[in-house]
DNA sequence: TTAAACTCTCCTGTAAAGGGAAGGTAAAGC
DNA sequence: GCTTTACCTTCCCTTTACAGGAGAGTTTAA
């Protein structure tokens, strides 16, 4: 099938599509002719599986780690799971620092008045 | 003074200084002769505010908007409290983002042996 | 047949810098 | 005065994961 349909059954934009056949992460068939890429259904899983590993925060080149696991019929789920965890890891520590940064911007709002005045403890605390 | 040493005065690195100065936020006077830029305090002052306001998570075009609230002696702190609030939200919202993902996929690794044997829940549940 | 819809490659832009090359300048030591 | 070393300059490439658009070829439906 042509990249849109394929990219429709896989919820991606074509676009992205053509952009994982680029750095090679689903790489179709082409038609020598028109030059036009032919996706098999084969290749539309992948493409769902990229498009839902990306949607779990898996970065591109996790997704390549995952997909060759995915691929190879003798892994072992030791792998996968290991990858999962540090990515849990990853979003954990990621949730710890964006936390710390509310905390400190919610106590300078509360020293705010946020009127007509120009005092503002917010940038004062911002200056020093 | 020299980049370098408003860079160290400012905790930031000289490419970052550069930048600063590349993209019209922090622009110091510049030497005709040799071109090199010429930091005065006040400039450094700049730069460590638009330091601190990074490491609070505002974007330059935010860091933008601040500082210019931070030379303006007229401004209201008003729209310094909005901006700060808005930024909150954000925060709010990709913690929220990051929680539910890290959920589904903490459920996934509950399901997962992670031995020798292939069968893996997670990629079973990737590739749905 | 022709117009619309689809596809192709190539180029540019995004955020916020980092890395490194090639070359000019400054400060310190001898 | 000379050399070495540290510092500065611009310029271009790289990163992440695409989006937008130009210009040209292909397919499909009326």
């Amino acid at each position: 099938m042509k990249i849109g349909t394929a990219a429709s059954l896989a919820g991606l934009t074509v676009k992205t599509v053509r952009y994982y056949a680029d750095i090679g992460l689903v790489s179709p068939a082409v038609n020598s002719r028109t030059g036009y890429r032919d996706y098999a259904a084969d290749d539309v899983a992948k493409l769902q599986f990229v498009g839902k590993a990306r949607r779990f925060n898996f970065s591109l080149d996790e997704c390549r780690d995952l997909l060759s696991l995915y691929e190879n019929q003798a892994r072992s789920s030791r792998e996968v799971k290991t990858l999962t965890l540090a990515k849990i890891a990853s979003i954990d520590a990621k949730m710890q620092e964006l936390q710390s940064l509310k905390d400190q911007l919610a106590e300078l709002v509360t020293k705010c008045a946020g009127d007509d005045r120009p005092n503002c403890p917010i940038l004062e605390e911002l200056s020093r």
